[in-house]
DNA sequence: CTGTAGTAGACGTATGTACGAGTTGAGGAG
DNA sequence: CTCCTCAACTCGTACATACGTCTACTACAG
């Protein structure tokens, strides 16, 4: 029962729109914490009543607030005040290799320390002609060819995270990198294997809206952005040995990184 | 004139929505550079009687566009596929001492060697008792003051981010770190120079949904997320000595980051 | 007691209408 | 030729209405 709720009136003289004096009062309501996450927000009629409008004033409020990440809609149910996954932060050491060395993925034994339930589907594993962004990043011509493994993370059965790699071929033919299951300590383990050492990574982020196929891959909420983020790995000769083109749920994930001040 | 864009015709024994359908169709024409950066969408109008439906309609599917950042309608004129300003680079490297040294701030510099005019504006210093999160950052009790230095940057006149930057009143207090101007190599010179030499920063990094007020200071258009960053720089003995929360548009920033492997 | 059908309530989609407000360009007044 | 007015076009806001679909709950039949 929506116990209390009272949102003020409508202010006549003011030159703001009304849906958007609408859309304000219930955003304050969020952030007052009289509405909180998981609440209900009157629904579309009782806000008619209220206001005293039209329902699609209503809806052009409501969907403000949607596309602001606030609420989302369930057909059938309500409009409820979104809730915020647990957060999971992703720290600067996590490609380290006394992590590698333990023979888990990263993933797994992050999200089982947090307490989560870790999973990973959608194993896929191509050998592809690369996009250009990642033949250029992999100093590859315009022949080389590469294994590329597509694999998406979740975590409780929520999808966080789409990744795929790019590994040349020269580097991942003969090993389990071309195998679904690529071992203990993943495709890192398999390169140094091969005889390259790694010795650092350069990550690339950007910030932007999902694609259609990325919002449905990570069942994201409208109003929900990306990180986008590209990693690649370097030997020690300085030769790039694989990239990671990965899209993360934006809501999911602190990325947490340490410079050096010399 | 609109001279050839065709889109297809609706199909009516899909189940998707129409105004769905209709989004589909511009977004594709988007994807595939019949519609280019800046060029304009078909208006309301004609997309009426293209595809013989209420204007309502043709709204909603607009909107979806404009909500996933692909295009901007301008009041009067028409609806238009964004175009997308110069990314800008942030090295992991920006903090090295060897820039600082220089004595020109990072921004300035950074943005003039790409060909930009860079500026600051809205500078404003206060002595605040700092947010919860902030105090935690800084290893402050619940009475410790700090200096708070806002300001905004912009790039030919268009702003780009805001930032915060936070230090304990302890290492600010005589020093130009309470003046608009800092001086040469910014207020990490400063805090060198009283003694505390900077070991490391970390960067934790969110990605999101603007608020209404970053909207407007950002100048943000519909659709575009962006960055929160907040960085702490830690002196070599392990105190931290600021924390500098900044908040970026998304479409104007692509963040790096080095990692060690080891 | 259980399962099912019905129903009320909630959001989703779509049509039609009306008027407001910003932009642009053409044509007329000066 | 220049300036101004005005019309046409564009998007913005708002109302009223109708029907579809999903959810949750109730009441009835078995």
């Amino acid at each position: 029962m929506a116990t209390s709720l009272t949102l003020p009136d409508l202010d006549p003289t003011s030159d703001r729109a009304v849906f958007r004096q609408i859309a304000d009062h219930i955003r304050q309501a969020i952030e007052r914490g009289q509405l909180r996450e998981g609440d209900k927000v009157p629904s579309e009629a009782q806000l008619m009543q209220h206001y005293g409008v039209a329902r699609m004033t209503i809806r052009h409020a409501l969907q403000v607030l949607q596309s602001e990440g606030l609420t989302v809609a369930e057909h059938g149910r309500g409009v409820f005040v979104r809730s915020h996954p647990p957060m999971r932060r992703l720290a600067s050491d996590r490609f380290a290799r006394r992590h590698r060395e333990q023979g888990k993925a990263a993933f797994i034994a992050e999200t089982e320390d947090a307490g989560g339930k870790p999973s990973v589907d959608s194993i896929k594993i191509d050998e592809v002609k690369p996009p250009v962004e990642i033949a250029e990043r992999l100093s590859l011509g315009p022949n080389d060819r590469v294994i590329a493994r597509s694999r998406r993370y979740l975590i409780n059965g929520q999808p966080v995270e789409t990744a795929i790699s790019y590994v040349p071929m020269e580097i991942a033919k003969d090993t389990k990198i071309m195998e679904p299951d690529s071992g203990p300590g993943g495709i890192y383990a398999r390169i140094e294997e091969k005889g390259y050492r790694l010795d650092h990574f350069v990550e690339d982020i950007k910030c932007r809206m999902p694609l259609r196929d990325e919002a449905r891959a990570l069942k994201l909420a409208p109003g929900v952005p990306v990180f986008h983020l590209v990693r690649t790995a370097y030997a020690a000769d300085g030769t790039p040995v694989e990239v990671c083109d990965t899209v993360m749920s934006g809501d999911a994930y602190v990325l947490s990184y340490e410079l050096p001040a010399r």
